[in-house]
DNA sequence: AATGAATGAGCCTTCATTCAT
DNA sequence: AATGAATGAAGGCTCATTCAT
């Protein structure tokens, strides 16, 4: 069924290239319309090449849309700084903490994307943009971790709760954000959170309150003197 | 002549059953497969009625899936009780917490077709459902509230941050369990979250769980040297 | 991502109404086009319905084609009368063999279809249209059975390679007639093959096809002479 | 500078070498997934070649698959020793079809993909491997053509028939083997077909049966002579 | 009110062929 | 001469929705 084709003269680009303008493309129109609106006819109008040039790259719509997941992630990832800079868990913490919130506050279409449309998919454990995000939640276990180690945190809840807690949290508190309906607060968000894993688990209460504890010595001290008083009798 | 004779035994149902009855129907099809593999055809079918009648009772497939949801957890926040038995508000989280957890081990089909499908829907915050799930977590949003208010808690973090940190790690915390990979300890579970977010918000440093256990040891070691000396008197 | 749809009014038929029209549609299609030319759009638009009207009654394009196939050989097939009628091995043979090749005659288009096309397909001998062809074919073996049984024909052949005998003659000297290529002459085909593996096969030496005929003819002259003689005596 | 240093190690072949690198490459990948199945790029691949260099020496899909079915053939045809040493029509015959069979036996690929899959295209009739073939099937032919003439075969039927007769039996008792699922017996069937028309086919009778013969001979003499007797009354 | 046959846009995917490099 | 990126028509199939009966 061979048919007469008259090849559209679209300049060769260099390998890579294309696959990424591809990647871009892909990227504009979920932004617009999400995962399952997206078609492949779409993103190749967009790109400017035929379907089947899609197909030259990624074997199946999902490996595409995996890809720019990855992709999109993987350039936030990489602007990152590490942690060394920083000093003491709660510093830490909330440097984490707004790290992401910045991120989706910059990124909502990526976040949106990774976070509502790919992560129900089946697949998505088995999926290297979950290992991906599982880079920035690692950081969050690893600090709780030592803490716990340094005896700085109490070692009665898991490092992976409060992780599960922390992102959880962020999730929901941008979930508005992320469909366009809402906002929120950064640095307030930022703030409470880590105020509350700290204060939650820090070990040593952050700020005393003695009276009870001097009371009970001036009580004890008191019984100790009479006991010997009356033993002196 | 003598046409039409067999006429189907589909009864003429009061239009609420007829519409009930295929609500429950749909439920069944979904907790076997899912939102996106429930075609209106198989719901149509266990149903024992046809797929225009469908479209009788709800309008789309949308508003005809969101009804499923509604109802199902509907029925299960009938069966719950309410917070005023419980004292402490250490206790009263807990068990807000532990409520939650156990209906998503009890029933996960329901909670995985509400958080997970439902819920990335593009719709779904202007949705009844939306509501009805505000109706979980009202409960703990309220609980905090109160605690601040009383000055047990700070007033430094938003109740609703609390509730997201609260609901965002219960998800989390499942996540693998409503996708049937893993499983989860409803105890371990609640009692962590319970505690990181109690002691995280106490505005008096809470004692070790301990302490006042011991206060308790020394308050009754002096009383008793005190009765000694007393009665040595 | 449902549209807005304007549903030609297409008469509801009465059910297997429908069913027989896109059959017959695909008739002329396929009679056209052959199978891998044939698209399940043509079919529908010949049909004077949608293309998912098809899906309703076959579930895929095999099955459509396949049910075609075996439909347009059950009307061929029931047309045909039974062998009671017919004596001697000779006649059967070739009763079987001319009927066979009559149909080939008249029927080019469901001839080459399920020879050509269907055959070649890999799933073909576990379909119905295989055992329906069977039908065809089973009579020749079964004739040739009882040649051999009632010490008619030797039993150093197998009836099965017989009938692949007959049948692969048939096919081969047809063969360009179903391209549109060539012809055959039925009686001469019939004649020849019946008489090879008649002669072939015959436990006592065959007498040339026309000695009987002759000897009639022979034995008519001798008694119409005696006839005269006794009419004169 | 030092730009396209990585020259690919294709040297340039001379032309009839290169597209016999192609013609052995599709042989492999044909033999290995079938004519359907085989794409153009598979090919390229294999031939260690582009997809374009293909069509620098074959103008379409179909004519590159013929030449591979050409060539395989040819290289079969050659290997073929001729009939002169063998005497007698009967064994001539059998060598003949054992040859076949043989040759199916130890190469189905290519027996598959002429038989199969070659033939059923439209123009096979008018390509050079249908020519090629009929090499296999003319010295059937010609045997028996030279068996009628010299009075061993009687000339009531066709040596085309009878080539037909043979090789759709062939065909057809191959059949299974050929898709991988069946298998025959080379003796057995080369014995059967050459005895049925030899037997079919032979001018005199193996035995004589004259005995209808004389009895009619002395009936038409009784008549005769009364007859004779009648009228000279 | 209920039916369910019919719709048809739209989806993903394939692959023989072309042609700028 | 050789490449291989790019093409794009065509295909089979799904399913929410409509509406004549």
């Amino acid at each position: 069924m061979a048919s007469k084709m008259q090849l559209k003269s679209v300049s060769r680009l260099p390998p890579g290239e294309r696959s990424a303008e591809i990647l871009t493309a892909a990227r504009v129109v979920i932004a617009e319309r999400g995962y399952e609106a997206t078609s492949m006819l779409a993103i190749a109008q967009h790109a400017g090449v035929a379907e089947g040039t899609l197909y030259r790259f990624f074997k199946t719509k999902e490996e595409l849309m995996l890809r720019v997941a990855e992709d999109w992630l993987q350039a936030l990832l990489a602007e990152d700084l590490g942690l060394e800079s920083i000093r003491g868990t709660w510093n830490r913490l909330r440097h984490l903490i707004w790290r992401v919130l910045h991120l989706m506050r910059t990124q909502p279409a990526v976040s949106r994307f990774v976070l509502i449309e790919m992560r129900p998919l089946p697949t998505y454990r088995s999926t290297s943009l979950f290992t991906l995000t599982r880079r920035f939640t690692a950081d969050v276990r690893m600090v709780c971790a030592e803490a716990v180690k340094s005896g700085e945190f109490r070692n009665d809840v898991s490092p992976s709760l409060l992780r599960d807690m922390i992102f959880g949290c962020i999730e929901h508190q941008t979930w508005s954000f992320l469909r366009r309906e809402g906002d929120f607060k950064i640095d307030e968000v930022a703030d409470s959170i880590a105020n509350v894993v700290f204060r939650g688990m820090a070990a040593e209460p952050v700020a005393r309150d003695d009276r009870l504890e001097r009371a009970l010595e001036r009580l004890e001290k008191a019984a100790a003197q009479m006991e010997r008083a009356s033993q002196r009798l």
